[in-house]
DNA sequence: AAATTATTTGCAACAAAGTTGCAGAATATT
DNA sequence: AATATTCTGCAACTTTGTTGCAAATAATTT
């Protein structure tokens, strides 16, 4: 058994990557194949280190770009200072991002997952502010570290 | 009518800082004043810009550095790069950080606000996942640019 | 109130993170 | 297979954050 993609998730890569009219490259290939796999957020610094210093650093930052404006990726917040990006579910469109779940970080792998399950409650808000995102982050100890 | 601190504030930044065991320099005066003049949260960039390029830009990291570890400031979480400090409330102590309301950042004016009267509200995990800390931000239009 | 001690600041030098222009390489189109 | 388009990697640069150390400032002692 190979750690490699089937040739299912190839077919999946290929498929997302012209939908969203982008050229089908290496990088991309391989750093979309990298957020298919892990069903968590990954910090830029994650891409670098898990493609093996393939790809040049332009390239990751360039890539990571062009998926968060094509809707393949979004961002996560976080108290550090190290941006994550996940996958974004179908429904996210070029500019609109419906990722209404809790996002949670654990402190003994640092891996941050996305808990698809669970909805970020409503919150009522003072009089005249508009909210039209509300992002909800949970950080402790998570599943496997228990 | 001028824009200085008054003394009241001058008393109470003099008293925040004698109670946390910091010399009383003008650097830390400064940034101190900076976060009681502004409801909301501060990114390092814009204490620099306030201080009027006063104080060394290391002199400023080192503050903010300072106040987080006594529990003076905390981070809020942001989706874009920048790392947003504001002030704790009387119950922060040395690592401990009873900060647990909504935070609110304005799309329009930029502005980070601490909607202190808003709690965050509990949610439920899938099993064997521990919280150790919540964090929640509503992003959108503010009361002064509604 | 001056002298001593302890702490803090600013400089310099560096490290890390992110950006831009452009020629060559790879992908898509005809 | 040839052309047009897009993408990559290099180099050079900007921005952001860190560290060591001497000079300056604040706190303490006499």
């Amino acid at each position: 058994m190979n750690m490699h993609s089937t040739k299912q998730t190839d077919i999946q890569i290929d498929h997302i990557l012209k939908h969203n009219q982008l050229s089908v490259t290496d990088s991309r290939k391989k750093i979309l194949e990298l957020f298919l796999q892990s069903n968590g957020a990954l910090a830029h610094g994650d891409i670098e280190k898990k493609t093996g210093e393939k790809f040049d650093r332009v390239t990751v930052y360039r890539t990571l770009q062009v998926f968060m404006e094509k809707g393949i990726i979004h961002t996560i917040p976080t108290a550090d200072n190290a941006v994550r990006y996940a996958l974004c579910k179908d429904e996210c469109t070029e500019g609109h991002h419906h990722d209404n779940h809790v996002h949670f970080v654990c402190n003994a792998c640092g891996n941050t997952i996305c808990l698809e399950e669970v909805h970020v409650p409503e919150v009522k808000l003072p009089k005249g502010f508009q909210p039209t995102e509300v992002q909800m982050i949970v950080s402790g100890i998570c599943k496997e570290c228990h």
